[in-house]
DNA sequence: GGATTCGCTTGATCTGCGTCAATGAGAACC
DNA sequence: GGTTCTCATTGACGCAGATCAAGCGAATCC
């Protein structure tokens, strides 16, 4: 909600020529814009920046902008009248949130880490929208994306077991820091940990003490190592795959 | 996968002048377009039906055609290695089936009903999409509505209790049934269950066990009665989501 | 320095749901 | 009519994970 403007890092802007979230384009919303689009694009863009644990929209809210996560970590949920919660995604840079159509928030979005966010007014990018079908198909395909990982979630949440929950979240998060580095790390390597524990109980539909055990374990059986509660190393990804109930031909990192 | 092609309805012919699938036109894919553009649908789709357990695409299989739901119940699973099975979502008439521009079906979909789909070659209805914003539009509207549904599972599949599920699933489908009658049913309505038992832990991250014992205890609680194993009647629309632990102003039948 | 707080871990116990097993009720078939 | 099959129900029992409770290290604050 309240958030500082910032002028652009330095190093971000020598990167490109246009935006500072465009050291994510190629996975952004406007990755098939060409020079015109992403000029209208940017024209209407303002950045917003975020501490961990403030609330950016809360569900039921009206909002009034939409945009990419440039840096850092934000999660939607959605909470029940007496207060259990579920968390129903995790937004890391390059994502995008809000919803073009639909200016009511049908679920909490809060940033994990320091966020920063690059924003659009709702109006001008929704108009925007419609004059240019390159970045609705974009939209369209980053929209079908999340279903495909909503509906791996679903699985996770019905049917697998909670050693195996914690396991699956590590190799998601081991995946990306793979790809993020361009480690191929076929002898392990480590990755920070965005989430505590309350959270990751909150994702993953368990109890923080269930988390911590769970945690404990892998540990004990040499899946996982932590260097701290945050640091977490993992030596061999085929086994902490194994852990995770999934087949390790389909989930190798690329 | 095999189907018999079967001509049009005369009753559906008789609603509209268009297409059989018209009937399901305002909430269907093609409830943007004009008479153009249905005509260009027109002219690229079929018919194809299903009989009750059939599969119309595995997981990881190539499609090669989509498009929506004519009559009948589709239901899309994944399935692990051991063979642990999750349903991710079920689609009624109207909804779509199949994703542009991602060959590759990440779950199976399987007739649960007798089924009637209205398809486009693949290849075709992309390159009428790419010309046709208003199509492609409507098509991101109805996958941003599905993962809103995907999320309110994660909600269920994560937080919920049995019993909580079980009246979640009657009152969609309760719900469901009384917007298709247009009747509004204070006094209670009925409805069938299209699905199995066993389809319905598969749907809700249960065991069959638990699905039958939590049906007769909501039955000796009087939330609902059953005229059969597969017909329910609801008294009292707002019992039934107070046991589904929603808060009975946001779910009201509208 | 002491007190408080926060995030995490660990232990003891409880319970909701899964597992295993048996039975019943229809429907289809011979 | 009897057999078989499928689908649903019910009971007995066990266990994974929730709940309740205590303790621990590291910040933060006075």
């Amino acid at each position: 909600m309240s958030g500082t403007e910032r002028m652009i890092a330095p190093n971000l802007r020598k990167q490109h020529d246009r935006c500072a979230d465009c050291a994510i384009r190629h996975r952004a919303v406007c990755s098939y814009c060409g020079p015109q689009e992403l000029s209208l694009l940017d024209a209407i863009k303002f950045y917003r920046n975020y501490e961990p644990g403030q609330e950016i929209v809360a569900a039921g809210e009206r909002t009034d902008f939409l945009g990419s996560v440039v840096d850092g970590v934000v999660s939607l949920s959605k909470t029940m009248p007496d207060g259990r919660r579920q968390m129903v995604g995790l937004m890391f840079a390059s994502d995008f949130v809000g919803r073009p159509m639909r200016p009511i928030a049908p679920y909490d979005a809060i940033a994990v880490t320091p966020v920063r966010l690059c924003l659009f007014n709702r109006t001008r990018f929704e108009r925007l929208l419609r004059d240019t079908p390159v970045l609705e198909k974009r939209l369209l395909e980053m929209t079908l994306d999340e279903l495909d990982a909503a509906r791996d979630w679903m699985l996770l949440l019905g049917r697998k077991s909670a050693r195996e929950k914690i396991a699956t979240f590590l190799a998601i998060l081991a995946r990306r820091a793979a790809s993020a580095h361009n480690t191929h790390a076929d002898d392990g390597f480590a990755f920070d940990l965005p989430l505590t524990r309350e959270q990751m109980a909150d994702y993953l539909g368990l109890t923080i003490e269930t988390v911590s055990r769970q945690i404990t374990a892998l540990k004990k059986d040499g899946v996982v190592e932590f260097a701290d509660a945050r640091r977490c190393l993992v030596p061999d990804f085929v086994v902490l795959l194994d852990a995770a109930g999934e087949d390790a031909d389909g989930g190798m990192i690329d």
